[in-house]
RNA sequence: GCGCUCGUAGCUCAAUCGGAUAGAGCAACGGCCUUCUAAGCCGUAGGUUGCAGGUUCGAUUCCUGCCGGGCGCGCCA
């Protein structure tokens, strides 16, 4: 329909050029919009708002000028010159009804493009430490990346979701004592946990199941175990060195296939549940890149490597520096200490040459808000190994701060008694869960409302979405229930039945779904269908609260019907996308 | 201190690449239940878009400075 505007414009554009009414050298863009107040039309145009530089000419004459050289056109009623020079359109309604029959001829597809037929595109998100189980932070980048990933498949990408696995590092060995520490104590060793292990009664489980597992094979003595240790922070002590002092004990004591065990233990287990709490909140991934096989398959010196041979890097008091100074960073970054060991910045660089080598046109990384400082080493590495670092995308998630009606929920990740993203959704369920989360721009601060959530009121957003869907199926159990059957054909024939205004704004909201995804999903933006589906609800709510379907007359109840029931179809693909269900009964 | 980010009604938030009179919901106030769900409906009021400049036909949006909140600034992950 915005097509046809402009290409009305176009032509009321050239009429008056060719008059020599207008100069022949014109910006050529013609912007249509959707109107935001229905008092201005259905769609407008600031054209003449535009062209009035470049024609010299007064916006509202030019706007007259144009309006007077449009052709007509069966499906704009009138057309209104407003404001500083607007021009505004008027549709019939048969063209405002037209979007009912596409979105049933379309069904679940209305809205979305073809599949796979836009660029390649990886988004990776959550990417928590498998050190424990997800916690409520970790849940908005969950509920927001999973969402980015649907609407970008929406609108035609060929998606690939990815969690990035990091299984290498000192706070797995920190994961790993911790988890033989407690198993020591099941062997019935008596000793203080050290101040920086984990504390999580999460660990006291793997530890029981390693027991099991294993039986007394891991068990060393106490005084084997505890003998010529730093003190640790409660004796006066460092807790970082204690700690370090534990993992190389552990290693040593337990050999290294004792000490994997140990450690796939841990690390298994909890991977395992967190890819089972993502999959009960409807988050499936296509790959699980570990970073430990960054090292095993040799990306990471191929990418120190590369680097070098491109000059990147120098040696400075036996560490190794990448000079991303010259890509714009604050300062240079060290890949590999002096000790050997690579930093996780060296994976992290291999990791995203892996990604480029994948061959995605378009990269997407969702991060919590505290990695911001990251971005720029990240770029730079990327454009280092000579890549194009705008193809890399980097959206930022802000924490959410948890609230109980008015009092804020404490949270603490010492002591292992935060909130986990299981609790929540125990708690509010998932459908709340995942709707909340993406209901805020992802970079805003939220407050999330467990009372809210949980509640079945209008104020509660998915309860007042989810019951418009429901409330069409319970007005078809009625129909069925008073012995009527819906006649669609007959609907559809007598949608010009439809002459209310909330019928016709319905309508119109219908219509704008399409451009609502493509918005949402090219700039990365749920919040943006979350609100759109309120509206539509409410829209929905406003016109069912004012007029009653089960009528008599035939015709038009069939063609309210028949509304309704695209209704429910755009309400189903919307919720769908934000991975929240979408019941028949409430 | 430097960098990023945010600041919109009493509260939580919108505002479609710079568009028209800045919109919803909650709370407040005033009305509504013999009804396909009152777990609701209708209406009223509520604003110097943090402050001050700039860019232009037009600024919540872009630029500069200031004020205020958040985050980051490790050979941690």
């Amino acid at each position: 329909m915005k097509e046809h505007i402009a290409d009305l414009i176009q032509t009321a554009l050239n009429t008056l050029i060719a008059a020599g009414n207008l100069p022949a050298e014109l910006p050529s863009n013609i912007q249509v919009e959707n109107t935001r107040d229905k008092t201005h039309g259905d769609l407008a145009s600031n054209i003449a708002l535009t062209l009035a530089k470049a024609a010299r000419c007064n916006p509202r004459l030019l706007a007259e000028q144009i309006c007077a050289a449009l052709p007509t056109s069966a499906q704009v009623v009138k057309t209104e010159i407003a404001g500083p020079g607007f021009i505004n359109f008027f549709l019939n309604s048969a063209s405002v009804y037209a979007v009912i029959e596409q979105v049933l001829d379309q069904g679940a597809d209305f809205g979305r493009s073809a599949p796979n037929s836009g660029p390649r595109v990886q988004v990776e998100f959550v990417s928590a430490n498998p050190t424990g189980p997800l916690h409520v932070g970790h849940g908005r980048g969950a509920a927001y990346g999973a969402t980015v990933a649907d609407l970008l498949e929406a609108a035609g990408l060929e998606v690939e979701r990815e969690y990035y696995v990091n299984d290498a590092g000192r706070q797995m060995n920190i994961l790993a004592v911790s988890v033989w520490l407690r198993y020591l104590e099941e062997q019935g060793l008596d000793l203080d946990f050290p101040a920086n292990g984990y504390q999580g009664h999460y660990i006291r489980d793997i530890a029981h199941r390693l027991a099991q597992d294993a039986g007394a094979s891991l068990a060393h003595s106490q005084e084997a175990v505890f003998s010529d240790l730093p003190a640790d922070e409660p004796q006066g002590g460092d807790k970082e060195l204690y700690i370090d002092a534990l993992i190389e004990r552990a290693q040593t004591l337990l050999g290294e296939a004792g000490y994997q065990q140990v450690f796939n233990a841990g690390l298994d287990a909890i991977l395992g549940d967190i890819r089972e709490d993502l999959g009960e909140f409807g988050i499936e991934y296509q790959t699980w890149f570990s970073e430990r096989s960054l090292t095993h398959s040799g990306d990471v010196d191929l990418a120190l490597n590369i680097l070098q041979e491109k000059g990147h890097l120098y040696e400075e008091e036996g560490n190794l520096w990448f000079r991303s100074t010259a890509f714009g960073d604050d300062k240079d970054r060290v890949v590999r200490r002096a000790n050997g060991q690579t930093t996780y910045f060296a994976s992290d660089i291999a990791y995203h040459m892996n990604k480029f080598d994948r061959g995605f046109d378009q990269v997407v990384n969702i991060w919590g808000a505290d990695h911001h400082g990251y971005i720029t080493r990240v770029k730079a590495a990327i454009a280092a190994l000579g890549y194009d670092p705008d193809k890399l995308t980097v959206r930022l998630v802000q924490f959410a701060i948890l609230y109980r009606g008015e009092e804020r929920v404490q949270m603490s990740t010492r002591s292992g008694s935060f909130v986990t993203l299981r609790e929540l959704r125990e708690e509010v369920g998932s459908d709340a869960c995942r709707f909340f989360y993406v209901t805020r721009k992802a970079e805003q601060h939220m407050d999330f409302d467990l009372e809210l959530a949980k509640s079945q009121s209008k104020d509660n957003p998915v309860y007042y979405i989810q019951y418009a869907h429901a409330r069409v199926c319970s007005v078809l159990r009625k129909l069925d229930e008073a012995g009527l059957v819906l006649d669609l054909a007959q609907g559809r024939a007598a949608l010009a039945r439809l002459d209310s205004e909330h019928e016709k704004d319905l309508a119109v909201t219908l219509g704008k779904y399409p451009e609502c995804l493509q918005n949402a999903a090219l700039n990365y933006e749920p919040h943006v269908l979350a609100n759109y589906l309120k509206d539509l609800a409410s829209d929905f709510h406003t016109w069912y609260n004012g007029h009653k379907m089960l009528i008599e007359d035939t015709e038009l109840r069939n063609a309210r019907l028949t509304l309704s029931l695209a209704v429910r179809q755009v309400l189903a693909n919307g919720l769908n996308l934000l991975g929240v269900s979408a019941p028949e009964q409430m």
